[in-house]
DNA sequence: ACGGCTATATTGTGATCACAATTATTCCGG
DNA sequence: CCGGAATAATTGTGATCACAATATAGCCGT
């Protein structure tokens, strides 16, 4: 389980690789910020990066003195993350990582698909020059770790693009609701870490780039809905074994109705893995 | 009730008013409730209802006192709010209500009108007879308490109706979303109190319960974008003194971009009202 | 009477201990 | 060799104490 190519770095020991370059997706808050908000921050950019598979269930515990903390700050971060539905509690009281089911993957696509778009129209005529640069350097920063096979910071330089742009529209309510969506996100990319740009479609940032600079506001919204929507076909045909072919794509997130339904809500003891 | 008319019943000695029928608005779990979830429920019934005043300052052992409970699952319930943005931490590590600006108002309204019809398409199928028939007994509870003047009534009544319907779309990812910002909704209802169907428009939740018994999906999207625009108008101009009157048409949710930004994000001393 | 300084009170953060419940492990009888 | 019962370990919840930082009240000098 350890060794595979496609697995994960660091599986059972997370701790150090949890750890490791956590203050690179976020930061923006000088006045020493606390022990939760570190061990938040850090579980956080696990969650977004995709370091942390589904179904993952996480001790308190051990957690805390995985990530060198005390138990304190860290069910502070816990009781947050889960707030923002990036984890599960189950009746157990026991908390995890959501699991990986084709209906969520549709509701957070929906959601996506919803409120990106807003988000960049919002923002389009509010990037001056500087925030166009620094949304080039994400680019740069995704092709290259593209190029490198570095899927964690292809990762991380994508979610920066993204809200780079969104951050821009000033709606601090939409980022906020699309924060969480991109928690609950992160943990999907991790089933599909080996083949990130395997098929590599035309690049929809770059169109979104152009679109920004030429003050474009439906070729943005279509760039970011394109993006979304190649990721989508990339994910959900590789995560999720599609037995009927025809099925992928009459499972639009627009068209939503999934048809499935979970019974209870959250009731199964979570694997410790 | 007790006091003024357009007023609030307990401001400064909110604590006997705040646990009083709490779990009218929500409840779903058996398993008995821990502390925690008690505090809560009972802080986020006050949200919706719009019984706490913006920008009030949360004190963690005042409230922990008035509420009953301890002061650790009280810290719980604040965390778990503070993440959902339905409280504002400051960075003096003090939390509050979030204040009351035209900015955040119109983001709060764009975010209704991206995800509350999706969610209503979601569920018009999905929703049989013993849901319409809650459905029904929501919105005769909203006719009965706006009959009596009993604004808290009124809204949870109202939360319930929507709620109702959303949730039957059986998408926890949006539903999730929409509660956040119902919650961050809510406190801005309190200046409306008094003047809650002061003016009856027409009355867009038969609109969307006609709607939902013809199976009639564009007529209930835009019964329930007719609902959230009624009460943007309503809250719009009452709230915010519109000096002007045609910012009123241009301020739409859907256009954004209110021009004015915050700068730093949340840096101000909360007063304790 | 008013402004600036000190002292008191209250705040959030974090650690540590205790407890009940659940899970994992061990051990014994078959 | 296997299955079930009893023990041990680990879990989340909550209380209590300690501490530094902030806000409030009080006071005195002008």
């Amino acid at each position: 389980m350890s060794g595979r190519s496609e697995d994960f770095p660091g599986e059972a020991d997370a701790a150090a690789e949890l750890t490791a370059a956590v203050g690179s997706v976020d930061d923006q808050q000088q006045p020493e910020p606390t022990m939760q908000d570190r061990a938040y921050q850090t579980l956080r950019h696990a969650l977004i990066v995709g370091k942390l598979p589904p179904g993952k269930g996480i001790s308190l515990r051990a957690m805390a003195t995985d990530l060198g903390v005390g138990v304190m700050p860290m069910r502070a971060a816990i009781a947050r993350l889960s707030a923002e539905n990036a984890l599960t509690v189950h009746d157990n009281r026991r908390v995890s990582i959501p699991d990986m089911t084709t209906a969520r993957f549709d509701q957070l696509m929906q959601a996506r698909l919803l409120l990106e778009p807003a988000c960049a129209m919002r923002a389009l005529d509010a990037i001056d020059d500087a925030t166009l640069a620094r949304i080039r350097t994400h680019e740069a920063r995704m092709n290259l770790s593209y190029q490198n096979g570095d899927a964690e910071l292809y990762m991380a330089a994508n979610y920066a693009f993204h809200f780079e742009i969104y951050r821009a529209g000033q709606s601090d309510v939409l980022t906020g609701l699309l924060e969480s969506v991109w928690m609950q996100f992160g943990p999907f990319m991790r089933k599909v870490y080996g083949m990130v740009g395997s098929v590599r479609l035309t690049d929809k940032h770059e169109m979104a780039i152009n679109a920004i600079e030429r003050r474009d506001i439906t070729r943005l919204k279509l760039a970011i809905e394109a993006d979304i929507l190649d990721g989508m076909d990339l994910l959900g045909q590789s995560i999720f074994t599609q037995t009927s072919e025809k099925k992928a794509a009459e499972s639009s997130a627009t068209a939503g109705k999934t048809g499935r339904r979970s019974g209870a809500p959250q009731a199964r003891p979570p694997k410790e893995n």
